[in-house]
This record gives structure tokens, C-alpha cells and sequence, in this order.
DNA sequence: CGGGACCTTGATTATCTTCAATGCTAGTGG
DNA sequence: CCACTAGCATTGAAGATAATCAAGGTCCCG
């Protein structure tokens, strides 16, 4: 268990993103920046590429991703794997209990999460009707919530082509709202393999579905970096009405 | 602990499938029955098929399924519609809020709703650590949330056919839960379409499939209800670990 | 008995997977 | 500096799975 900083690399806070997904929902106080930053601290832990999580998860109730990607998903006996959630910085990362066998969850990047129970102990029994912060809270669970929803759909309805648009929506929707990135722009340090698994594809149609989105100047994808110069384009072939991803100014 | 047979023409209570869920996460008292009782009474409305439900959630933030069933689907322009939920007596439905537009609710069959707000608003703010009641409803919410990720990977990586068995094992594990049937049996009083839209297939190979599921000896289907004479071979068929789903006794 | 909703079937086509190479790039050790 | 390797991206060809199109068929109900 190394005990490096993620200063490093930032030197900002590593509540950083979380805090700027809760400031997203609502107006916070400084005694609740205060809260987050008392419950999340300590117990850090850097995961290399590939390294497994749910042992760390299975000893400390919710982690909070400071830096790097992580995945979760369900696998088969034969080897065929489902990406359910991707979580990036901002992120907190809980059991996978109660969805059956043969969920696990691993860094894809090199990656640092903090044991964030004491925040998560107190946000989850947050239920004054005037706290702000518990309100935020339960529209970022409700908003986790609406993107399993929405992968549903991406899987049972929509095309290859156009669910990678869809894909690629959400997490630029995602990394704006926690202050990852900026409008134009999504960070994907990670393999058309790993893509594929989130979109249910083999990795060869998910190469050649990158290919058709490429040609049709829908998304520029280079080296862990992608921008997409018409995300009014993007939204019609990802089959969503404009008014289904946040807005972007 | 009532252990009473399944009864579609039965008077018993309109809370009764809720209370059985609930009691099979955590021994109710009599004070919790009695709060769920009180909670959720009045503001019946009766369903046609095909109606919707959208403006009532809109009206009443939590309604529990007193009889028939009914679904909640993403709808895409075009046409293409992915169910999302089936939900059952004893479920509750709350507004599809956050989860973008073009979500929409309706009664697959009659289906008669009450008005749970108040059993909502009490719950949803049952904190004390040693309330059985609060405690049995967020494992409710948990089951929920897991079934959300069970479809996810049955989308993304399963076959038609494995779809199909791994649904019918979901459904079969929700009503003996609810106590809405026996084991080896399984109410299905819907038409392959919403099966298909259910399971992100055509109508056509829906129906293919079933046959090939019936003549595989894996499940019997006639007039709305479904026989599973061999959970072992679903099971297996569904590419389930046997630990996966709720054991039937 | 006519109509409508649902189920079933066959033929054809589209989408996506699988298999098998090949290319590319960065890191490694001689 | 140069093979050498490993991981990832890309390509072509063939095959499987599922969608689509177009009819019928069945059952129920007014």
C-alpha cells in the first residue's frame, strides 16, 4: 500500500472533483466543503493498471476516486465481461453487493482512492429537509441511477454507431460536471478493448465504428485524448433529444 | 410470517405483496405494518391497459402497484422503445425524474395504484440505524438498483436466448419474493412484444426463441403463465451461477 | 361473421462476431 | 543503436446472430 500524494500530479485538492460535482446541485456552505473534507481522508491507496479493487472495497465501505479510472462489471464463465459503470474522479466507489457473483471492479489507469466511509456514513443518514448538502447527494445518487437507465437503452436499442455517440456524450456530460475537462473535450485514457466491453461490441467493430465516427467529423480521437467538434451532430446520431444532456453554454 | 398460496382473485390487502417483500429483508413488528398500512392508503386509480402513468407520477411522487403490471421505456423518436422495468403488486413507482425525456409509464394490463406517498416520505427518511422498516426498504432499493445492472449485462452480453432464460429466472425470483406465485411457476400476462422490448429484440425472434426454449424442455408457455419445469437448466442456460439468484428451497 | 390483436412462419438482408493476420509504437536488454 | 517483445490498433474474409419484410394463421370479441 503505497502512500504516494496525488499532488504529484495536482496540486489540488483531491475532493477537488466531488466537490465540484455536489456545488453542481447545490449552493454549498463552508461547513459543508468542511464535511467533505473531514470524511474523506486517510486510508489512501495507489492501484496500478489492471489492479483489483474489490478487496479494498470489501474493507472500507465507499472509496473516493482522487485520480485515475476505474471500471465495474459482471463477467461470465467464459470469459465474455460487461462494463457496467465507468468512474472517474469525483466518483464514490461502493460494494458491488446484492448484484450477484461475479461483479468486479478495477483501475484501468494508474489510479489513488481515498477511504471516504466517514463521508459516507454521513451523507447517507443525511436527511434534514434544509441540508444542502444531503440534497446534492441524493441528485448524484439519482443521477447515477438515470445513467444505468441509460445504458440500458444505449444496449438494447440503439446501433453501434450510434451508441458510442451516446457514450462518448455521457462522459463528456460527466467529466464537465466535475470539472475534468472542457466543453469540446473528453479525456479516454483507455482501450478500444476496454470501449467495447462498456458497449457491448467486439473490439474489431468497435474499431471500425471509431473509424465511421472519425470520417464523419464526428470525433477527433487521438492518444487518451478526444474532441468532439460537433457535438450538435453527435447528439443527432446518438438518437438524443437536445434537451437529454446537460447543456453546455 | 404469512406463508399463504398466491391468489390473483384474492381480497387480501392491497399492501400485502409489499409487506411479504419487506418482510423478507428484515422481521417486521406490528408497528411497521401498521406504518405501512397508514402510509399508503387512498388516492386508488384504476389503469386501462395501455394507459399512462406519467401524469399521475407527476402528481403523486410515489405510487404502489396494487394489481396488473407496468412498464417504464425510453422511447426513441423513430419508433424503438427499450423497456427499462417491469414492475409487479407490491413495487413502487416514482417518477422518472433526471433520467432525460422521452420516458414514459403505462399499465401493461388492469392494474389498480395507491397513493404511497406518505409510506415514501417515511421510509425515504428512516435513518435510525435500528429500524427494521428502513432498513428492509433500502435493501429493497439495493435488489432494485442490482436488477438495473443485471439487465445492463444481459443486454450487453448475452444471447437472445440466454436473455430470455436469464429475464424469466429475474421475473420467477420477483414474484416468489412478493409472493406472487410458486416455485417453478411464473405469472406472464404480457405479449411478446413487450417481452422483446424487454429484452432488445425484434418481435420475430422473441417468438423464436421462445420456441426454442419450449422445445428445449426449459420452460412451458401458454395463456399468460409460464412453467418452469427445469430452474436447474434455465439457470445454466441464463449462464447463472447457481449462487446468483435467490435460492428457491 | 367481420375485425383486431397477437402469434407464427419463410425468405432475405443487415449488423455484428469471429478468426487470422499485419502494422504500429514504446519500452527493454544486449 | 538495434533487435526484440508486448500491447494495442487495424484490416480482410467468412460466418453467426438477429432484423426486416411479407404472409398467413389463430383466437377472441362484439
Amino acid at each position: 500500500m503505497t502512500n504516494q500524494s496525488p499532488s504529484e500530479f495536482s496540486n489540488e485538492r483531491p475532493t477537488a472533483p466531488l466537490e465540484r460535482l455536489l456545488a453542481g446541485y447545490a449552493m454549498l456552505g463552508h461547513s459543508d466543503i468542511e464535511r467533505i473534507r473531514e470524511g474523506i481522508a486517510g486510508g489512501e491507496i495507489a492501484h496500478g493498471v489492471g489492479a483489483l479493487l474489490d478487496d479494498d472495497l470489501r474493507r472500507t465501505p465507499a472509496r473516493l476516486i482522487a485520480k485515475g479510472w476505474v471500471a465495474r462489471a459482471g463477467v461470465l464463465a467464459d470469459g465474455r465481461r460487461q462494463i457496467v459503470g465507468l468512474h472517474l474522479p469525483g466518483d464514490l466507489l461502493t460494494p458491488a453487493e446484492g448484484e450477484g457473483g461475479d461483479m468486479t471492479v478495477w483501475a484501468l489507469t494508474e489510479a489513488i482512492t481515498i477511504d471516504a466511509g466517514r463521508f459516507w456514513r454521513a451523507v447517507e443518514n443525511e436527511t434534514a429537509p434544509d441540508s444542502r448538502l444531503g440534497a446534492a447527494w441524493r441528485q448524484i445518487r439519482e443521477v447515477e441511477r438515470a445513467r444505468l437507465v441509460h445504458q440500458i437503452i444505449r444496449l438494447g436499442r440503439l446501433t453501434a454507431y450510434e451508441r458510442t455517440a451516446h457514450l462518448f456524450l455521457e462522459l463528456h456530460d460527466k467529466q464537465l460536471r466535475a470539472g475534468l475537462t472542457d466543453t469540446g473535450a473528453v479525456q479516454l485514457p483507455i482501450t478500444q478493448d476496454v470501449l467495447a466491453d462498456s458497449l457491448g461490441l467486439s473490439a474489431v467493430h468497435m474499431n471500425r465504428t471509431l473509424q465511421q465516427l472519425r470520417r464523419d467529423g464526428l470525433i477527433v480521437y487521438r492518444g487518451g485524448q478526444l474532441l468532439l467538434p460537433d457535438l450538435r451532430g453527435l447528439r443527432q446520431a446518438a438518437r438524443l433529444s437536445s434537451a437529454n444532456e446537460a447543456e453546455t453554454r
